[in-house]
DNA sequence: ACCATCGTGGTACGTTCGTATCACAACGTT
DNA sequence: AACGTTGTGATACGAACGTACCACGATGGT
């Protein structure tokens, strides 16, 4: 049988069109046909390659939490180098901020489509709710493993705070999104409540270095 | 000029129609047909008394910040009872969290307003972005007072505090409006850091109350 | 070399949406 | 009592949407 496209790739490019145009103009938007413009694609071919607009949807949505999951994997890797987890709880907390058009773009559509999911049961049924499970999971991790390493202070309960956190940044997002607030003092609210959870460096070692 | 019919009670009627049908069925999903089957009354009337749809969408997005407002502010005289500054924290964070049908509603159409306005310059320049600056202010004035009366752990800054539970309880909220997270889990939460904000009661005092 | 299948374009169809138009009943003012 | 304004119904219109249909070039298996 003849095949002479690589449909995976294909799918790629013209989800990767929804998710730029989405961006751009809001996912509620969007249609197929503009979709099919932005990839530079005729509308039949989308009908093609995605039967209908749901499974466009649907696949979009996956790709939009794979690229980000790989983003923010990317950043606790480069914050590999620094010493102790705090810098790896930073990374990670700021990795979901909408800083660059990026990440606004993943925070705006992450949004519409949990809200589209409260009301589409094959939304909801994707497991892209599945996601803050597993950043909470390793937030936890990091925070038992300064925990074990004495750089907490008293009292804190690393799963409560991975929670809490995690929620926090979702929060302070959404006002970044909707430009309530600037990343700037959203940053600044993150240091004073990780000031509050780690226990202040007594000595300036000289041995490892602490920050670039 | 004969005028028969009271207009705003009218425009009152029809907007809680579209707040209920957009809650049922989301907001996306909401058109001017169904808004007048909502309210019972004809697609011309909704015509009639909001011209376009985006002055409905404008008007039913004031009636509920409204609402809400007069809800939350219900609940913190409700707590006013109580003594302690905690208590007017605990109401103010819990108002907003979505327990009830009502506050499911409010949080699902607040959250698909904000991102509307995100590409929409006449959502944006709607007020609704500033309750939740008022809210962030009445909060940081309950633990500065807290603070004053020595209630509040050494080294806690009640403005970061107060943005930090705010943007907490938003990111909590859209959590159990997706089915991740549970009322339940999301109080316990907030119970735990509280906990790490004020100081633990040493004396379980009678029944003295010291604030009215 | 043929042909079934894949990939692609163009276009039409049915629906739904927001809005506009026409008609008319009801009441207050003069 | 007549009239003009107001409130209301029914319906029409144009656009946009998702989807379906039809045609055809290209290509690999036999």
């Amino acid at each position: 049988m003849p095949k002479r496209v690589d449909h995976a790739a294909r799918r790629t490019e013209i989800g990767e069109a929804l998710v730029r145009v989405a961006g751009r103009r809001g996912l509620h938007a969007v249609g197929m046909r503009d979709v099919a413009a932005e990839a530079g694609v005729s509308l039949r071919l989308v009908q093609y390659y995605f039967e209908t607009k749901e499974k466009l949807l649907l696949y979009g949505l996956q790709q939009l939490t794979e690229r980000f999951g790989e983003r923010v994997a990317a950043r606790l890797r480069a914050a590999g180098d620094h010493p102790g987890p705090r810098a790896m709880v930073e990374a990670l907390l700021m990795a979901a901020l909408p800083t660059d058009e990026e990440s606004r773009t993943f925070h705006l559509l992450y949004t519409s489509y949990a809200v589209l999911a409260v009301h589409d049961p094959a939304l909801a049924a994707q497991p892209f709710i599945k996601d803050p499970d597993a950043a909470e999971a390793a937030l936890a991790g990091f925070l038992r493993q300064a925990q074990e390493a004495g750089l907490l202070r008293p009292g804190v309960d690393p799963g409560s705070e991975a929670i809490g956190l995690l929620a926090m940044s979702a929060g302070l997002g959404t006002s970044i999104l909707v430009g309530q607030r600037t990343p700037d003092s959203a940053t600044a609210v993150f240091e004073y409540h990780l000031d509050r959870i780690f226990r202040p460096d007594q000595h300036p070692a000289p041995t490892r270095q602490r920050r670039k």
